[in-house]
RNA sequence: GCCGGAGUGGCGAAAUUGGUAUACGCACCAGACUCAAAAUCUGGCGUCCGCAAGGAUAUGGGGGUUCGAGUCCCCCCUCCGGCACCA
């Protein structure tokens, strides 16, 4: 040990030791329970920032936390290297993007064990090798079989700026979600999962993660999801063979509906067209919707204007047998529900905005409860008043004007006449939901190929499984058109056809990077299986995963396709569980002041505000730089990046480092082999350092479970800072100071290891210890409550709920010897002289109020 | 608009879940060491009154429950995030 702490010398030290160990290397072992750390694996950009630094330094805290506890706790690392950075390299720069993404690997591997993340790096896995890359083309097999996935010409998202489709949670808020372009509407012809059918259980099975997960996750993953109860009903169309079916959560307001309104998509304003029985006007409508919906986008723009056009059709209420017009209008999506509503306006805000911009008639047939009494008997000229109605009234209330079903409670009234309807056939009870179909089908070279064969004798003809992997050629020409560089491979293109062996044509798109990510952390497993997936018995293992971390920006698209992929995995009897992962923590962002703005933002190239790690290691050392990112906020919070606080973490260092310095000859050589000293041999201050100690335990343990690192910090550092005041030289110490010293500094040690485990070894071997903190038995300090328990304490005293006074006591003082210590002390005579005692309140160890009149 | 989260010193934040509000750290101020500076060490540090002892006051605002509220209940305000013509 040096006299001085030197983190770069301590670092490349200890790094080489646990690379030599194999430290952090863990097998299966059904005699200890395990534990499954996992942080979201990183793209390889080729460079870490801090929000990494600051993801994997919560996950290795906590990975140490649990190794220490006896716990066998697997924590790999492995590389989501599919993606559209690396083929944009190969666009600009000609390299390749294998290269490309390989050497950003190897740079970032280096970093992260610069960093020294406790992983097991045997296990490292990345999703463009092809025996990674396989398995996501054997699943896609598995859904194709089970009907899971199929193709389509659909509507799709587009990103004109990367050239290529979008999945709907990609495209969320009318943006790429990569680069940010306005996304474009499109007609391809894709492949999609079907993830809707799921879409019960996503909601459904989110009981068993509650708690587990950030409230506002599952919050976000409900919203998208979308559930609506409601119920379809059939308006017959007049003079027609038709019907149009509606989709409507309040059926209870259908006696108010005066319009049919349908999306410029919908098909019975094709079908009609066609037989040419629309007039051009409407024509024309219908054109102009569809192109500008086109170029729409909702990014911050304003609400569209309703706008819309009758279409000479005439609808027929089946409840009332009224009559009433169709309706094309803008504010209809096709994509939700049946993609016609019927338009109430009196009772939908939107259906009203149109009313009233169109003259439609406005009928009111929903009461406030409250007034339902007067309004039936005194507004006979009901219809006028709600004409003149600011808003549509959008509350439960009691049905009127509503002929037979007046009089009725909304509540009731929506599930009776689903079942009358579905009683009559024209409708019935119906949940839809907003989540789309997965549309995995990319126009690009860098993904895992689909694995399908066109056959123009057998058409769509799936790659047989003993074919797998469908690989990526080792050339191609990148020029960032708009379709697959694969199409222009003529050798990969051209095959035989597994069925009738005739010519045939691969399917030149590949798979949307988020499969790689649905299911990588179950490869981690058993990552060099070749015969499967993984072995179902070790996922069995080790899976659920324990604790997941990672940013919230994957609160939806990751988080949900996993749990998509992990039900599916169920169902196919992979696994036997419906959630991949019991406890999700969503760490906040790492911002930096922008320069002359004044604001924190997140740390960014284009900003200027970024923080290189690598420059923060060589100035400070990897083990400060993690304990101020674990310190200075809580892991959910937004983290401000101050250098005056990793200074303060180098100086907490730097002290802990001293005081072993100064002690640890002492004591590792005089206290090896002693018994225990004997409650006598113990000062107070040495009692009272091991009362520090021991509640410092309690209550670092128990942070620890709630991932409240910063806490556990503060608590290092007031144990420090008890061994600071500790009195003692250590060259006149008592056998009881010495060995109260000693049992601070290795909890203090041990305890610091998931923050700083560089350092912590280090001090580790200079208390006299060999072999590195993992070998051998060593465990995390225990806490003995008879040692924690305080000896004296000081009660406040309050008078009427203000603090007067303190008195000393023990913790067994018995509550009348509290009240009456309390009532004289002159403090408080001074403030109950003259006044009525009407009541003392006594909260053993607690405190004492009297209450005085 | 709907849903979720949060408002505590100059700043990041604590508060054993109803019991001493501001732990720990950063910044700042004073002192020691130094020719000086840095580093280090010691002390101070919510606001107001006071030489002090001490007192008053304070957890976004208002009300309530309680012996006692940052914490529980009601109303309001502000900020952050998500979704947004979803019928």
């Amino acid at each position: 040990m040096d006299e001085k702490y030197f983190p770069e010398k301590i670092e490349v030290k200890w790094q080489k030791h646990w690379n030599e160990t194999n430290a952090f290397g863990v097998e299966r072992d059904d005699r200890r329970p395990p534990f499954y750390c996992l942080e979201m694996l990183p793209y390889p950009s080729g460079f870490l920032h801090m929000g990494h630094v600051r993801n994997y330094s919560i996950g290795d805290a906590l990975s140490w936390f649990k190794r220490l506890q006896g716990f066998n706790v697997l924590h790999p690392i492995g590389w989501d290297s599919f993606g559209q950075p690396a083929e944009q390299a190969a666009i600009k720069r000609g390299i390749h993007p294998r290269d490309w993404t390989e050497e950003n690997i190897a740079h970032m591997r280096g970093q992260l064990k610069r960093i020294g993340i406790s992983y097991d790096w045997r296990r490292e896995i990345a999703a463009h090798t092809p025996e990674y890359y396989k398995w996501d083309q054997w699943f896609f097999l598995k859904m194709y079989e089970r009907g899971l996935a199929y193709r389509r010409e659909s509507q799709v998202n587009w990103c004109p700026k990367e050239e290529t489709v979008l999945s709907n949670e990609q495209s969320s808020g009318g943006v790429c979600w990569r680069c940010g372009a306005i996304v474009e509407k499109k007609n391809i012809e894709q492949w999609f999962l079907r993830i809707t059918n799921y879409a019960e259980q996503l909601l459904e099975e989110m009981k068993e993660i509650e708690g587990g997960w950030p409230e506002r996750v599952l919050t976000m993953q409900r919203n998208w999801i979308g559930r609506s109860k409601g119920a379809y009903v059939d308006f017959a169309i007049k003079d027609a063979e038709t019907k149009v079916r509606v989709f409507t959560t309040r059926i209870d307001t259908i006696y108010g509906a005066t319009a049919i309104v349908v999306a410029a998509e919908h098909p019975l304003v094709a079908s009609l067209s066609e037989e040419s029985q629309l007039k051009t006007d409407v024509m024309q409508f219908v054109e102009r919707v569809k192109a500008s919906a086109q170029k729409r986008t909702n990014a911050g723009d304003e609400e569209i204007e309703k706008e819309g056009i009758n279409t000479g059709l005439i609808a027929v209420n089946p409840f009332s047998g009224e009559a009433m017009p169709v309706w094309v209008a803008n504010y209809v999506l096709m994509e939700y529900g049946t993609g016609a509503v019927m338009s109430v306006p009196a009772h939908d805000e939107r259906d009203f905005e149109f009313a009233q911009k169109y003259s439609l008639p406005i009928r009111r047939v929903i009461e406030r409860i409250s007034h339902e009494q007067e309004v039936i008997e005194h507004d006979p000229s009901r219809e006028d008043q709600s004409m003149a109605m600011p808003h549509a009234f959008t509350d439960y209330g009691i049905l009127v004007n509503s002929g037979d079903w007046s009089g009725r409670l909304s509540e009731d009234a929506i599930e009776e006449m689903a079942l009358f309807a579905k009683a009559r056939g024209f409708g019935e009870e119906a949940v839809t939901y907003r989540l789309r179909d997965w549309g995995i089908s990319r126009q690009r070279f860098w993904g895992a190929p689909v694995p399908i064969i066109y056959c123009d004798r057998c058409g769509v003809v799936p790659v047989p499984e003993e074919d797998l992997p469908v690989t990526l050629p080792d050339h191609a020409e990148f020029t960032g058109a708009g379709q697959s560089p694969l199409a222009g491979v003529a050798e990969f293109v051209n095959t035989t056809c597994p069925k009738c062996k005739g010519a045939a044509r691969r399917e030149t798109d590949t798979m949307d990077t988020f499969i790689d990510s649905s299911w990588y952390f179950f490869r981690y497993c058993d990552p060099r299986n070749e015969r499967a997936p993984f072995d179902k018995e070790k996922i069995a293992y080790w899976t659920p995963v324990s604790q997941y971390i990672g940013g919230i920006d994957h609160a939806v698209m990751h988080l949900l396709y996993t749990r998509f992929w992990t039900k599916f995995m169920r169902d196919i009897g992979l696994v036997s569980f419906n959630e991949p992962v019991k406890r999700l923590m969503t760490q906040g962002m790492v911002t930096n002041l922008v320069e002359g703005t004044g604001e924190w933002k997140r740390m960014s190239k284009s900003l200027g505000n970024g923080v290189d790690p690598d420059d923060m290691i060589a100035a400070y050392g990897a083990d400060a730089v993690r304990l101020f990112v674990l310190f200075a906020a809580p892991p959910e919070n937004e983290l401000r990046w101050q250098e005056t606080g990793i200074e303060g973490a180098v100086r907490f260092l730097r002290r802990v480092y001293g005081m072993i310095w100064r002690w640890h000859e002492r004591l590792s050589d005089a206290l090896q082999r002693r018994s225990d000293p004997g409650a006598e041999e113990f000062s107070v201050e040495a009692r009272s350092l091991r009362r520090k100690t021991h509640q410092t335990i309690a209550r670092i343990t128990a942070d620890f479970e709630e991932l409240h690192f910063n806490t556990s910090v503060a608590a290092l550092m007031e144990l420090s800072n008890a061994l600071g005041d500790f009195q003692a030289e250590p060259h006149m110490a008592s056998v009881g100071d010495l060995y109260a010293v000693r049992e601070a500094l290795e909890s203090l040690v041990l305890m610091l290891t998931p923050f700083t485990p560089h350092a912590a070894e280090e001090m580790w071997e200079s208390l006299g210890h060999t072999g590195g903190i993992l070998s051998g038995e060593t465990r995390w300090p225990q806490t003995d409550e008879e040692l924690a328990r305080k000896e004296e304490l000081e009660i406040p005293v309050q008078v009427n709920g203000k603090l007067r006074s303190r008195i000393r006591a023990t913790p067994d003082t018995p509550e009348d010897e509290l009240r009456e210590a309390a009532l004289g002390d002159d403090k408080i005579r001074s403030f109950t002289n003259g006044r009525e005692v009407v009541k003392v309140i006594v909260v053993p160890q607690r405190l004492v109020n009297i209450v005085v009149r």
